[in-house]
DNA sequence: TGTAAACAAGGTTAATTAAGGTTAATGAGG
DNA sequence: CCTCATTAACCTTAATTAACCTTGTTTACA
């Protein structure tokens, strides 16, 4: 899925905007500063920043500034109240990609998101119907056929890192990307919970010992089957 | 097409909330302060009115007082900020109208239209029957045909649950709409209701064991058949 | 350079907290 | 007094936190 960071310090916009673009399928993470947002962008790792101008603490030129210095290639949208001319050109000259005044039509905006995207990331799987080794995964009822033909029952955190494991099977997971998708937050204090999802998981999981989930230390997990 | 009229003086936010109401079939006129959109109001005969209050030349509030002088059962959604939200409240509890707290979430606001429209229109869902599972549900009736072909009659809150999951069948319907839209209010106070409703309703479909409301904690509920 | 503390990351199990389920009692309105 | 909506009380289960254990990786020092 695309991730997008956007920084906007006014709510009841950024509220708005955010959720239509997630509505489209976008993981989007918000900040209403500009330090927020470089905060934000070092722990996201984004495909596409949407920066408004007028921001307290850091503006968005010099925040962009700074994503730059990390990732010169970052694509980024700037906002803006302000339409004057001088506003456009010192956007272009810190290399952002594109420019738009606000205020601005949402159709536009993701027009523009998509033009600047070169990833064409992979589906959201809707599927019906995941197999795998000796089980299958119903991801819309939150149910695991096991190779008894028994059904069990997952909750929705353990459904949740299933399908995200089943995605990336036979390739390496980040733990980051577990947490930040389920928790929206990949901080410590809020972690050792996904440790115990995992536990669960092998211990549903061990009816056929070619399904494994290896940990790759520091990294997060490897799913195999 | 259900005709809205949206008085707004932020242009920014503005723009966007029309666009995402014409994005869903709804007709949309806009207007940006009190007087234009008593003009507005005049000229269009909306179906529902959301109106701003804050708003230049004349408040949502006096603006809604002029439109009750010629349609007193117009429906009413006012956008507030959290601070001026008690004193509105105090002075005005006529029947059909709704408050959103400023920064909102569209869903939010859609729902509210839709219950504000349904309320003012005394119904559940507009089709004559649904089939589901081995039921067959009439929603103008109120009625539940079972399996063994008896009659059920269930109450307005056991149909609008039901129509609900009905609509967001084989995919998951938020707990807080179910709320919002049977209940105009999503808190905890007002909320082990619900509960008792689903149980209820799984009484009534148990006949059918592929008819299941699943639980997702903390999200809602996932209609399955 | 080999080995052992020290540390960091994750695993496991159990306890706690919070969300929801169930059943019965209460209340409000015809 | 019916019926439906709401509240209350108590029960069950999911999500989280805590405590303690295991293993891999550094680092320090002989």
């Amino acid at each position: 899925m695309t991730k997008i960071l956007y920084v906007e310090d006014e709510p009841a916009l950024g509220k708005i905007v955010k959720e239509s673009l997630q509505s489209r399928n976008y993981e989007i993470t918000m900040a209403e500063d500009g330090l927020a947002g470089l905060r934000a962008f070092e722990s996201m790792q984004p495909d596409i920043c949407i920066l408004d101008i007028m921001l307290p603490k850091m503006d968005g030129y010099t925040l962009a500034e700074e994503i730059r210095k990390t990732q010169p290639k970052m694509p980024i949208i700037f906002l803006t109240a302000k339409s004057q001319l001088n506003d456009v050109l010192k956007g272009f000259k810190v290399g952002g990609n594109d420019y738009l005044k606000k205020p601005f039509s949402l159709e536009e905006l993701i027009i523009r998101i998509e033009n600047l995207l070169t990833l064409t990331s992979g589906q959201v799987s809707n599927a019906q119907e995941i197999n795998f080794g000796k089980f299958k995964f119903l991801p819309l009822r939150y149910e695991l056929k096991c190779p008894d033909n028994t059904f069990k029952r997952l909750s929705h955190k353990e459904a949740g890192i299933l399908s995200l494991l089943l995605k990336h099977a036979n390739s390496t997971l980040e733990r980051k990307e577990i947490l930040l998708k389920l928790w929206d937050d990949d901080s410590y204090f809020n972690s050792r919970n996904l440790d115990v999802y995992i536990t669960k998981l092998r211990d549903y999981l061990k009816a056929d010992p070619n399904v494994e989930i290896i940990t790759i230390k520091g990294i997060g997990y490897y799913f195999s089957y």
